[in-house]
RNA sequence: CGCGGGAUGGAGCAGUUGGUAGCUCGUCGGGCUCAUAACCCGAAGGUCGUUGGUUCAAGUCCUUCUCCCGCAA
C-alpha cells in the first residue's frame, strides 16, 4: 500500500516513526515549512520532516495546497491512501478525491466531541475523565468525516496535557495501523459522526492560560494541567509574571478571589468558592521551583492580591 | 546582532556610594515534648560562573567566554 503521510510535530512524528516500523511504503512525507524557533531564532525543520530524512523519504513543505501544485505531485506520486495527523492545513477536495483509500486522519479525540485544533489540552482543561483516539476518513469539514476506528483511555487526575499528549500519540500511532490493515483488507467500517454530540476544541492562545481566579478551583485545576507545559498556565505576583506549573485544590475561603491566603511554608490562593495550593511554579527569568523554595527568597505578604 | 532577567555555602534570595559576605529554608548535634512537619539552643558548609584588568582593597567597576531563564516567534 503505498501512502503518502501528512503531519508535522513529534504527536505525528510517532505515527510515521510506527509506519516506518511497520515497512509501509511511505513515497512521501508532507510537513509544515520550517519554522524560527527559539530565543535565537534558528530555522528548524518540523520533526516529521527531520524523520522522514533520516529514512531517506521525499519531503515536501508547500506553503499552500490549494495552488494546484500539491495535487500535480500527489497525482504523481499516486498514493492509495493519505494519512494525516496534525498537519495543520485543510486539504481541499480534490486531494482528499484523489487516493483510493481517500485521506484518513489520525484524531486526538473521541469524535465528535473535541474537534478541532487543540483537542488534547482542551480534554483536560474541561474537565473530562475520558478520551482517546480516533481514526476518520476525511472529508471537506474540520474533522467530520466518517469515524473509522476509536480507543478511549482513562485521563489520570492529575495528568497533565504534556503526559497526555505522549500516550495518545501512541495509541494514534498503533489504532492508525490498525485502520490502515482494515483498509487493506476491505473490512473497514464506517460511523457517521453524531452531529447533535460534536464539541470544537479551539485553537490554544497564550492568553488563555492566564490564570482567572473568578474560576472555581477545580477548573484552575484543570487549565493548569492541560495547558502544561505549553503555553503554561501564569499569573502575576507583585507585577512579576509566574508560571504555574503544578497546583492543587486547596480548603481555605476568602471573600476575594485571587488574594494570598497562605503564604508561610506554602502559597495558597483564593478563588471562586476555594482556593488553590500552587505547588510549583517558575518566576520569569528562574527555573521551576518549588512554591515553598519561591517564599524562601521571595516572601509573600498574605492579603496580597494575584493578577 | 529581536527585547529582558539571572549565575553568591545543599535550595531560594540580600549584599547599600568598592573595605574579605548576610537572610529564609534545609542538613547535623543538643534540648523541650506522649509526640511532631511545631518550638528553643548550638554547629558545619561559600576560592561570590569563567578570563584578564583597574585599585592599597572587588561579590560590588571595566573586559573575555560559558551556561540558565522570561518575552517574542
Amino acid at each position: 500500500m503505498r501512502i503518502v503521510f501528512m503531519g508535522t510535530p513529534d504527536y505525528a512524528a510517532v505515527t510515521l516513526q510506527k509506519l516506518i516500523d511497520e515497512k509501509y511504503d511511505i513515497a512521501a512525507v508532507f510537513a509544515q515549512p520550517d519554522k524560527p524557533v527559539g530565543r535565537k531564532q534558528i530555522l528548524t525543520p518540523p520533526p516529521t520532516k527531520v524523520l522522514a530524512e533520516q529514512n531517506n523519504i521525499p519531503v515536501y513543505q508547500p506553503k499552500t495546497l490549494r495552488d494546484g501544485e500539491a495535487l500535480n505531485i500527489l497525482t504523481d506520486i499516486n498514493p492509495d491512501v493519505i494519512v494525516v495527523v496534525a498537519y495543520g492545513k485543510i486539504l481541499p477536495k480534490e486531494i482528499l478525491d484523489l487516493p483510493k483509500y481517500g485521506c484518513i486522519n489520525g484524531h486526538a479525540s473521541l469524535l465528535p466531541k473535541l474537534r478541532g485544533a487543540s483537542p488534547i489540552q482542551w480534554a483536560i482543561v474541561t474537565g473530562e475523565s475520558k478520551t482517546g483516539v480516533s481514526t476518520m476518513l476525511m472529508d471537506e469539514g474540520m474533522d467530520t468525516g466518517d469515524i473509522l476506528d476509536t480507543v478511549i483511555t482513562d485521563i489520570g487526575s492529575e495528568e497533565t496535557a504534556e503526559e497526555l499528549f505522549d500516550r495518545l500519540s501512541t495509541m494514534s500511532a498503533d489504532l492508525m495501523v490498525t485502520t490502515l490493515e482494515k483498509a487493506k483488507n476491505g473490512t473497514l467500517t464506517r460511523t457517521k459522526q453524531d452531529e447533535s454530540l460534536a464539541t470544537y476544541a479551539p485553537i490554544i492562545k497564550k492568553e488563555m492560560a492566564h490564570i482567572d481566579f473568578s474560576k472555581t478551583a477545580d477548573e484552575i485545576c484543570n487549565a493548569i494541567r492541560g495547558y502544561y507545559s505549553w503555553p503554561c498556565a501564569f499569573c502575576f505576583i507583585n507585577g512579576k509574571r509566574v508560571k504555574v506549573i503544578k497546583a492543587k485544590k486547596a480548603t481555605s475561603t476568602a471573600k476575594e478571589c485571587g488574594v494570598v491566603i497562605d503564604s508561610d511554608n506554602k502559597l495558597v490562593v483564593s478563588c471562586n468558592g476555594g482556593s488553590v495550593e500552587f505547588i510549583t511554579v517558575q518566576p520569569e527569568g528562574a527555573k521551576a521551583m518549588t512554591a515553598s523554595q519561591m517564599l524562601n527568597g521571595h516572601p509573600i505578604a498574605k492579603g496580597t492580591v494575584i493578577e
